[in-house]
DNA sequence: CTGTATCCTACAAGATACTG
DNA sequence: CAGTATCTTGTAGGATACAG
C-alpha cells in the first residue's frame, strides 16, 4: 500500500500507471449500477441481453446502462457480443478477469455482513 | 450476492438494511480521499494528527478532509481522539473493524496488480 | 491547531426523444 | 432490439475566509 496519492480519483479514465491498485479497482467499479450489473451477470452465469439488464434494473435509463456497460467492457470486466441474425441481439457476460473479482468481492461481502449490523445496533 | 437493487447507491447515508453488503462497503469507502486516508493510517500504524493528514494529502482542503474523516468515523472505520492539553491536538487511527478491511483490500490490490497491467498492454 | 461557514464548479446520473 | 443525442439536475468536491 505504498503508492502515491492520485490526483484524479473517481475519474472514469483509462488506467494510469503508478497509481494505487486499490484506487484503480475502486474506480473501475464505481458507478451507480456497476455492482448490480456485475451481480446480475455473475448470478446468471450465462450471457445476458441488453434488454434483460434493462428489465432487471428497474430504474436505470438506457443512456446510463450503455455508459456503464462500455466502461466495464473497456476495463476488461465484461464482454460484449453482438449477433446480427434474424432478430439482432447483444449479449453481455463477465470475462474471466471479471469473474475473478469475486475473490475480493466475497471478502468484502463477508466484512460487510460482519460489520454493518454491529454498526447499526451500536448507534441506537 | 442475491440482494435487491438499491435505489440510492453512492449516497453517503447511514447504512440501510437489506442492501447488498458489497454496495454498502463500496459506499463506505467511496470518496476521493478515503483510500488515501486509510492507507496513511494503515501504514503509519499509530495515531495520526489532523495536521499530519493535511500535510500528507497535498491537494485536499480542510473542509473535505473533515468531511471524509467524519464519514469514516461514523461508519466505524476510524476513531477520533481529541486532547485539549497545553496544545490542543486531535488524533485519528483505524479501529479494529477498519483495520480488518485489509483482508479484502489486499485481495483487491492483488487483483489490480495482476489485471491492470494486462489491460494496458492489451489496448495498445 | 482543528476545524466551520459560504460559495462555486464539474461531472455523474437521469429524463426524454430519436435512430439504424 | 439496442442503442445515440440533448438537455437538465443533484451532489461530491474544492477555494477561501473566518472561528474556538
Amino acid at each position: 500500500m505504498g503508492y502515491n496519492v492520485g490526483e484524479k480519483w473517481g475519474e472514469r479514465m483509462p488506467v494510469q500507471l503508478n497509481e494505487c491498485p486499490v484506487e484503480v479497482v475502486f474506480t473501475m467499479l464505481s458507478g451507480r449500477w456497476k455492482i448490480p450489473i456485475y451481480r446480475y451477470l455473475y448470478n446468471n452465469n450465462k450471457p445476458v441481453r441488453y434488454s434483460g439488464l434493462l428489465r432487471h434494473l428497474p430504474s436505470i435509463s438506457k443512456k446510463i446502462l450503455t455508459e456503464q456497460l462500455r466502461e466495464l467492457e473497456r476495463d476488461g470486466i465484461i464482454e460484449r457480443k453482438s449477433y446480427l441474425e434474424p432478430r439482432p441481439r447483444v449479449e453481455y457476460s463477465l470475462t474471466s478477469s471479471g469473474s475473478s473479482m469475486i475473490v475480493f468481492l466475497d471478502k468484502m461481502s463477508e466484512w460487510g455482513e460482519k460489520h454493518i449490523l454491529s454498526n447499526e445496533t451500536e448507534h441506537r
